[in-house]
DNA sequence: AGCCCCGGTTACTTCAACGGTATCGGCGCT
DNA sequence: AGCGCCGATACCGTTGAAGTAACCGGGGCT
C-alpha cells in the first residue's frame, strides 16, 4: 500500500489549465501523476481528481487502457475492487510531464502576463 | 530569406494526430515548427499547413500572439505583407516539441498497436 | 426494511474548437 | 473593365469533449 494522495495535489488555483500543452485528454496527465507511485483504485483517484466527474474519469481511464497506458484489474470481492496501474508504456510519458512542468514553472508566468496585457489592450 | 517550406512537411498520413500530447491548440505546434527557421508570411504558412483553413490559421496565430509566443508585423506595402516570427518565449517550446517528437518516434507505434488490438476486441 | 459502499452507467445539456464557404478592400496589372 | 494578389473576416454548421444529475446492482451492516 502506498501513501494516500494529497487532496490538494491539483489545487483548482493551479494554472495548469492554462498550460500550452497537454498529454492525451484533459485529465490524462493528472491520472499519470496519480498512478506514478503505484496502483490506485477508482475511488482513490477521485480524491485528488475530485473536480472530475465519475463519468469523465471512467472515460479517461478506459481511453488510457485502450491505448495501453494503464491496466485495469477487477477483483471479484465484495465490495468490488478495481485497480488501475501504469504500464511501462504509460511510464514513458512521465519525463514529458516533468518537462512540461519545468516549462510551466519557468515560462508560464511570462505567457500569462502577455495574455493579461492583451486583455488590457482589448478593454 | 530562408529556404521555402516543404509542402509535405506535415504529411496527412503522419500519425501526429494520434500523439497523446499537444502544445496549445491543434495547430500551434506545427506553426512553431514552421517559424523555427525564421519569420514567415501568412501565405507561406498556408503551404505546409494547407489542411488548415485561413480562418483557423488566423485564429491560431492571433491566439499565439496574444500569449506572447509570436509577433505579427504588418508592412504598409502593396500587396500587403505580414510577417510572423517566434518570440524568445515561443522558442522555449521547441525543446518540448523535440521531446514530444522523440517520444512519438519511440513509443507511438506501441500505443497505436494497443489501440488496434482493442478495436479487434470490440469487433 | 432501509441504508451504505464501490465502481461505475445512462441520458441530457453545454460549450469551445474546428471546419466550409463566401466575401472584402486596396492596389496593380493587362 | 476585369482579374488577381494578400491577408484576412463573416456567417454558419458540425463535432466531440466535458459537465450535470440521476440511477444501478450486489452484497453487508443495523
Amino acid at each position: 500500500m502506498t501513501a494516500p494522495l494529497d487532496p490538494d495535489m491539483f489545487d483548482p488555483l493551479c494554472p495548469s489549465s492554462a498550460m500550452p500543452f497537454r498529454v492525451g485528454d484533459k485529465w490524462t496527465g493528472m491520472v499519470i501523476r496519480c498512478l506514478e507511485s503505484g496502483p490506485r483504485r477508482f475511488t482513490e483517484l477521485r480524491v485528488p481528481l475530485r473536480a472530475v466527474t465519475p463519468k469523465v474519469l471512467s472515460e479517461t481511464l478506459r481511453a488510457m487502457e485502450r491505448d495501453g497506458l494503464l491496466t485495469r484489474t477487477a477483483y471479484d470481492e465484495n465490495p468490488p475492487r478495481v485497480e488501475y496501474a501504469l504500464t511501462p508504456l504509460g511510464r514513458t510519458l512521465i519525463p514529458l510531464l516533468d518537462a512540461a512542468r519545468a516549462w510551466s514553472e519557468t515560462h508560464l508566468p511570462h505567457l500569462l502576463a502577455a495574455r493579461r496585457s492583451h486583455e488590457r489592450d482589448a478593454s
